[in-house]
DNA sequence: TGACTTTCTGAATATTGTTCAGTAAATATA
DNA sequence: TATATTTACTGAACAATATTCAGAAAGTCA
């Protein structure tokens, strides 16, 4: 589908935890012109290889500290997407997944606190129809998180 | 602990999506002087409020056509976390948390596909010592996949 | 072969990043 | 209260970078 070489393989590498690296660097380090990387980045966000430029931010600097995964079954018909996208749509979610098995989608959240998240359950999550059940797991501790990606070594055209 | 102002918030609001945004633009927006602008970035990396700035990929375009999760039983004994961090020293591992209930760890993982899976839960998480047994779930689609906080409107000081 | 596209260079220019001296307000100190 | 000290910002100067664009070289296609 989307055809990358290895000029484009090591500029994601070189961008993907280093979003604001200059095209100059980029250049120095791939012994190319400026220009010649500017383009290829505008390509790879053109074709959607490049989603977007993100700033993380410690969720604890904005009082969220709780973490959230969510198993939620529905009995909307098959194919019906609805319960997905109200979800989806509630901002304090960072993440709704179909997964296999039994209608089922998971989903991650961020609040202040448990109060917190039992009165957004009761409030947002709870207001939406469709739903039959939910698991709740709550996260004590996370030892990793990150959104990035294995980037194989080099592969040519 | 970290306290930040209501300028913080809105310089958080807007890099958050947009990690590249330039300081004179936030400048303008917030009617600063650039300088004043980069001087409170510095001063929020410092602090970890910023934690990085990240250029997020379609993972389809490394061929990482799957997301799974991962639930892990461990027969640590309580308080020690070497399997946690043998497993976050895993690369295609993006994610790991240590949850509520019985000794266990969820993780977040993506691969090539169901081989690829299979064969990397064989050869990698396979021969960490401390696994008691694995849980595995699979993701058919994924609606939402963002690391975005919500960031309350204004707090002042 | 010839037209066309792709990819890159290198120069020119516009924009931005960064530093720094100085100011004003807030806070601490005596 | 009067006096330091710190903090947060401005605005100017300079360095670095982004961006545009004409043109060259190589590849593609008919």
């Amino acid at each position: 589908m989307i055809n990358l070489d290895d000029i484009d393989i090591k500029i994601l590498s070189l961008i993907q935890d280093d979003a604001c690296k200059s095209n100059s660097e980029l250049a120095k380090q791939l012994g190319m012109a400026p220009s010649g990387i500017l383009e290829r980045v505008r390509k790879l966000e053109k074709k959607g290889v490049i989603e977007s430029y993100n700033t993380r931010i410690n969720p604890l600097a904005l009082d969220q500290k709780l973490l959230a995964f969510i198993f939620i079954k529905s009995n909307e018909s098959f194919g019906s997407m609805q319960l997905a996208e109200d979800i989806a749509n509630l901002t304090e979610v960072q993440e709704v997944h179909h997964i296999a098995g039994d209608d089922c989608y998971l989903l991650k959240i961020r609040t202040t606190d448990s109060q917190s998240l039992i009165q957004w359950m009761r409030e947002s999550l709870g207001k939406l129809p469709g739903i039959v059940s939910t698991r709740t797991t709550i996260v004590l501790e996370t030892l990793k998180e990150t959104s990035h990606l294995t980037i194989p070594k080099a592969d040519k055209s």
